[in-house]
RNA sequence: GGUACCUUGGCCGAGUGGCUAGGCACCGGUCUGCAAAACCGAUCACGGCGGUUCGAAUCCGCCAGGUACCUCCA
């Protein structure tokens, strides 16, 4: 299958042409969340893009295999193999089992990313159904000589490893400028080198979620899973890796590290990272606090929100922003977003109603090439949007009766809008009066059509009053030249 | 401290050597009883200094400011 997409690649910094390993088909792995609390608005980010990437792939005609995981023990507080595990802390605060954690937040994040008009993945594996074959990867990568084992505990050597092969080639750092980067650790590390890091690690007595093993009860390190699942799921080297930019440093280059020590190969072809998305020009987080959830979002409940976005609004508004940029929330930014998503919907809905004329007397023709080329250009989809944005004007030009369309152009302006707001950019129409009930509807036409009797004769006081009341109520009134249109 | 990245008009946000990005806001006009919507038009730009070039927002250097990673986070 030929194609000009080109993505940008982590690992050579450039824009690379696609190019699948097994022809027509791409295998694709999204770091996935860590369940053990609610998912906030950046990592909403990174799975939307990838929903974009995702679906684009698709429009493209590949068959996608889609892996992104579920992370549910293992994941430590602190990175450096010690501190409590995620799960546990949460179930001691919540007074629940770490696995009714894990259910909590799984259903949580399926909603909210089933609100943002997300599809789901084509496998979501977790990391406790993946335990033996975890302990089988530590057993290889200990078999191959980069780890070792001290009192029940598994270390990946990455000093070892980086003699034969590059280390830090994600984030192009050499391993003396990590060494020097890393910090003394305070107290007891057992550790041979600053940089390793557990593949396996001992559990305490007290710890709520632990597995037998060849080095005794313990649970996995937190980069093992995604060497494992990817694996298992796609093969020793597969098309796509992506996740959030903060995984580039530790747990992409430490995955890399063990696929290829147990695999013997480069695990990924093309490694993509989304960009951080920011408040006031902080990066949001959940250590930082700055974070808000998307239902704080929808509701604007939070303080920092004048008040709620719609869901489609906050997909809009990360579209036209690439996804290797940083994004920045602001009320403002969000409120110009809204309008222009509503406009763009309601030249969506107009569209379906124009009457074709004999010739078009506007150009609309290329719009499907100069979308796809803007898709292509490493999924630039603020640029697709100018192009809709674009032959917009050309929508409301003919509906109001200046410019006339072919039906041949008329069809594809249809096909090729429906196919880029709808299929690719996953947008859809938020409108509820669609929803409403039909007496509800016919109520606020018979008001509407009192007003027009007013209006014909000459009745302001009458017609003025009806309509500011309905705008103030959140109705927005048209008058058109034989009625009016209306929409909540 | 080390490494990397960023700085575009009132706001957001594309763009990598010459050609109007786009959205939102604002201003003028068309339409309308007045509006709204829509359309047309205008205004507003590339952090600072220097260099390369016929030509730089785009390449190079320096400076200033900011952010990220190096410590859990998509």
């Amino acid at each position: 299958m030929e194609n000009n997409l080109y993505i940008f690649n982590t690992l050579s910094r450039k824009k690379e042409q696609f190019v699948p390993i097994h022809e027509n088909k791409v295998g694709m792995y999204v770091c996935g969340p860590t369940v053990y609390s609610d998912v906030h608005l950046g990592n909403c980010r990174t799975f939307i893009s990838f929903d974009i990437i995702y679906r684009y792939l698709i429009y493209l005609g590949y068959k996608v295999r889609y892996v992104r995981n579920i992370t549910d023990a293992g994941h430590l507080e602190g990175d450096r193999d010690e501190g409590e595990d995620k799960f546990a802390k949460k179930a001691k605060l919540e007074q629940l089992e770490p696995m009714e954690i894990v259910q909590k937040y799984t259903i949580g994040f399926h909603e909210i990313l089933s609100i943002f008009n997300t599809i789901p993945p084509s496998i979501e594996p977790t990391a406790t159904g993946h335990i033996s074959e975890q302990i089988e990867m530590v057993k290889s990568i200990l078999e191959s000589g980069f780890a070792y084992e001290i009192d029940g505990t598994v270390y990946f050597n990455v000093e070892k490893y980086s003699k034969n092969l590059p280390y830090g080639i994600l984030t192009n750092r050499k391993l003396e400028d990590l060494l020097e980067g890393t910090r003394e650790l305070d107290g007891q590390d057992e550790k041979k080198g600053r940089l390793d890091f557990a593949l396996w690690i001992k559990a305490k007595p007290e710890t709520l979620m632990q597995w037998p093993s060849p080095w005794g009860w313990g649970f996995p390190g937190w980069h093992i899973e995604c060497s494992v699942m990817s694996t298992k799921y796609l093969g020793k080297t597969f098309d796509i890796h992506g996740g959030g930019m903060d995984l580039q440093a530790t747990h992409h280059t430490n995955e890399i590290a063990q696929s290829q020590a147990c695999n013997h190969t480069t695990p990924v072809k093309y490694w993509m990272h989304t960009n951080m998305l920011t408040v006031n020009g902080v990066r949001m987080s959940k250590s930082a606090g700055n974070g808000f959830l998307p239902k704080e979002l929808f509701s604007g409940s939070h303080p920092l929100l004048e008040r709620g976005y719609s869901p489609m609004t906050v997909r809009f508004f990360m579209a036209q922003s690439h996804y290797r940029s940083t994004l920045d929330f602001s009320n403002e930014a969000l409120q110009a977003s809204e309008k222009g998503f509503s406009r763009l919907m309601e030249g969506y809905k107009r569209l379906q109603k124009l009457t074709a004329s004999a010739v078009s007397t506007i150009q609309t023709a290329g719009l499907r090439l100069k979308c796809e080329e803007a898709m292509n250009d490493d999924f630039n989809t603020p640029i697709a949007i100018s192009h809709l944005f674009d032959a917009l004007k050309a929508i409301n030009l003919v509906y109001d009766g200046k410019e006339t369309i072919s039906v041949a152009d008329l069809d594809e302006l249809k096909i090729v809008f429906k196919t880029f707001i709808e299929d690719i950019l996953g947008l859809k129409s938020e409108n509820t009066t669609s929803t409403g009930n039909e007496s509800y509807k016919k109520a606020i036409d018979l008001l509407l059509n009192m007003r027009l009797e007013a209006k014909q004769n000459k009745d302001w006081a009458t017609s003025d009053k009806i309509r500011n009341e309905l705008t103030a109520l959140g109705f927005e009134i048209k008058d058109t030249k034989d009625g009016f249109e209306w929409k909540l």
